[in-house]
DNA sequence: AGATTTATTAGAGTCATTCTAATTATTGAC
DNA sequence: GTCAATAATTAGAATGACTCTAATAAATCT
């Protein structure tokens, strides 16, 4: 970490984007990206924030994560009916999904291989594949 | 379809998963499962229940919807954050989704194929796999 | 039939998310 | 840098899907 310009990548991952570095963008931005790959839900965005110190607005740290969506910058995985994960890896890749515990992970690598491409229904082509594999913890 | 015992396929279906046949089970089991496979939300169901002539409330059409699947006469499919489809259809299968539209569709036969399985983390196994593919209508 | 158990219900409550309209920050032109 | 123009942030209200509550009604058991 270089501690002298700390907000420079995040900076750079804005701009392209067309997104104005705001004191909260870039709050926001340092929390997702600079700690590795992860998953997250806006409420503990909201929190980490908090904590951090960051005053930020639940409306706020929801129009953000949409625009880096957009952006490219972040992913949506679907796996809860009723809240929101944002994968901070944009890569193709899959998910482990816990239901019990709410736990979220990438599939390591290339361990999930689909021969597929069955038609799609006229008029609509494919956008994105999302494979989820279910756990349970092992009674 | 049988209209002397009209009931009596539905019948056949709640007594064997331990649920009272009430008026309202049996008519949302109609709806369900004399139709050919279908994917329906709470909202839809409790609808076309209204457009029948069957009074039921939301609160009996989720307790059903969720007894039903619980029961495996009905399956989840989670495919939009925020609502929650039930397919009739409980055999393996994969779906596509158009998120513009909210149509969502059984992947006919064997058209995807996976070739995976990897590692589950330490003290879980599989319960589900879940394919989406995502469409979006070509432009 | 009467007692017991289980379902249904209306409406209140909850939770994640989005909207609104007012305030504040950022940018671009001078 | 200053100032207008543009865009972002905010608190709080609103929405939408779902769940809960506790009272009533229906199904089953004896």
């Amino acid at each position: 970490m270089n501690h002298t310009r700390p907000y420079s990548a995040s900076l750079d991952r804005l701009r392209p984007a067309g997104l104005r570095p705001t004191r909260q963008r870039l709050a926001l931005a340092r929390l997702l990206f600079e700690t590795g790959d992860r998953h997250v839900t806006a409420e503990q965005l909201h929190g980490e924030a908090r904590d951090t110190g960051i005053r930020v607005s639940v409306a706020t740290v929801y129009n953000t994560l949409h625009q880096f969506t957009e952006a490219g910058l972040l992913r949506e995985v679907v796996v809860d009916p009723g809240r929101a994960y944002f994968d901070t890896n944009t890569s193709e890749h899959h998910h482990f999904y816990t239901e019990e515990t709410g736990a979220l992970e990438d599939i390591p690598g290339d361990r999930v291989v689909l021969a597929l491409m069955p038609n799609t229904p006229l008029g609509t082509v494919i956008d994105r594949v999302d494979v989820i594999l279910r756990l349970k913890t092992d009674s």
